[in-house]
DNA sequence: CGACGCTGTATGTGATCACAAATCACACCT
DNA sequence: AGGTGTGATTTGTGATCACATACAGCGTCG
């Protein structure tokens, strides 16, 4: 048990998540333009501090900074794969840290997250939340706040598509069977078999997830 | 030749080019307190652009914001340890996908950066710059924005370190040769040799930044 | 002599105002 | 009818002001 030192919350930070959630949850598709005004006014505050929020934003680079307009930012299929890739040699630097200190309150975590996810009648919402728990609850094993961090955003970058994904497909039972296997893989400390699947993993969602947005793309 | 949209220099930019100039280049060391209206002060504009300047530094983690404090980040050698790792998985995936796509002209650049390099009477920041430039360089081939970003960043966390490192030390003849080593590798097309070369590099590069550290810790 | 508590100052946060430039619309010209 | 130029509006940027609170300095008490 850590502490963390206790952040009063401050409208800025209230803002940030806000923002950061309605990008990531697909609410802002990508693209769209944002006004820092009607931000300020349907959140009723000044502008101040959605201005610090974006500009956080743009450092994670969910939105993009113009010369007189802020937007989500727009990755295409291709840009999109990249970050699949990228996210991979991250998560497998955290798998290979977490097996190795995973213990077993952390593997009874990550097994009720998995049957949280067995529940019928799961929102698209919801279940990306929960998928996005299990994979990052492990790799809060690693104890690396940096490379957690690094993860977070990466992550975070690819997550409105995988909302777009998401949100057009209703059978996770696929996913589901990987997920079990991963966590069986964890709990006998398998490291070059669970980088395999954490491979095979992401590519599956990779592929996925791209074709959708080729095909949402084509459509239009 | 693609044409990057033209930026007009604002306020906010330069302080926050000046301030991660002064950071990496260990001007201001980690651990350091900064106030947002002495350095708006010191630049002579308001504090308004200061403050972005610090959330978008902040974002890259290389300040950190406290409940009445903006200090920069100080890392521990532990930590510096676990970014110079992070860094290693991200650019050995940059190095994949630079070699298979470097053309003669890169080459050219590269050999003319390693010989600026051989110039002796270098200081520690120009040998910094100069290294700093040479592998982005090549990552650059990479042709992704998004991962070159990421590297950038990453790099940026521990190049603090570098400095003080660099500052405690005059021969890189032993960097420079395995500069040279590498950049046969990439003529070559050779891959899995780069990635062994590029860890090396790597490893040795944190062992020595790591070791100068924790001498300056335990000398304090 | 040291620890605790109070007060004053310093400083980040948030609001409001002013400005310049980019964008859009409409009218005009070709 | 299509392209162009001009004006009005929008909107991000930067400055200034007000405030609440963390932090330091000092005095007092045990």
């Amino acid at each position: 048990m850590e502490a963390q030192p206790i952040r009063v919350a401050t409208v800025n930070d209230e803002v940030y998540a806000r923002l950061h959630k309605a990008i990531t949850s697909g609410a802002l598709l990508p693209g769209m333009k944002l006004t820092i005004r009607s931000i300020a006014d349907s959140f009723q505050v000044s502008t101040m501090p959605v201005r610090d929020a974006l500009r956080r934003l743009e450092a994670c680079g969910l939105v993009v900074f113009g010369r007189r307009s802020v937007t989500v930012t727009l990755l295409s299929p291709d840009e999109v794969e990249q970050v699949f890739q990228i996210r991979l040699r991250l998560e497998q630097l955290a798998a290979e840290w977490a097996i190795a200190r995973v213990g077993p309150h952390d593997l009874d975590e990550l097994e009720r997250i998995l049957a949280d996810m067995d529940e019928p009648g799961l929102s698209a919402d919801q279940w990306r939340a929960l998928n996005q728990r299990f994979h990052l609850r492990f790799y809060e094993a690693s104890e690396s706040d940096h490379l957690l961090r690094l993860i977070r955003d990466v992550w975070s970058k690819v997550e409105p598509y995988m909302a777009i994904y998401a949100s057009r497909v209703d059978d996770f039972s696929e996913s589901q069977q990987q997920h079990r296997f991963m966590l069986d893989l964890i709990r006998r400390g398998d490291l070059s078999g669970l980088l395999v699947a954490t491979a095979h993993h992401l590519d599956y969602t990779a592929k996925t997830v791209v074709s959708a947005l080729e095909e949402r793309l084509a459509s239009s």
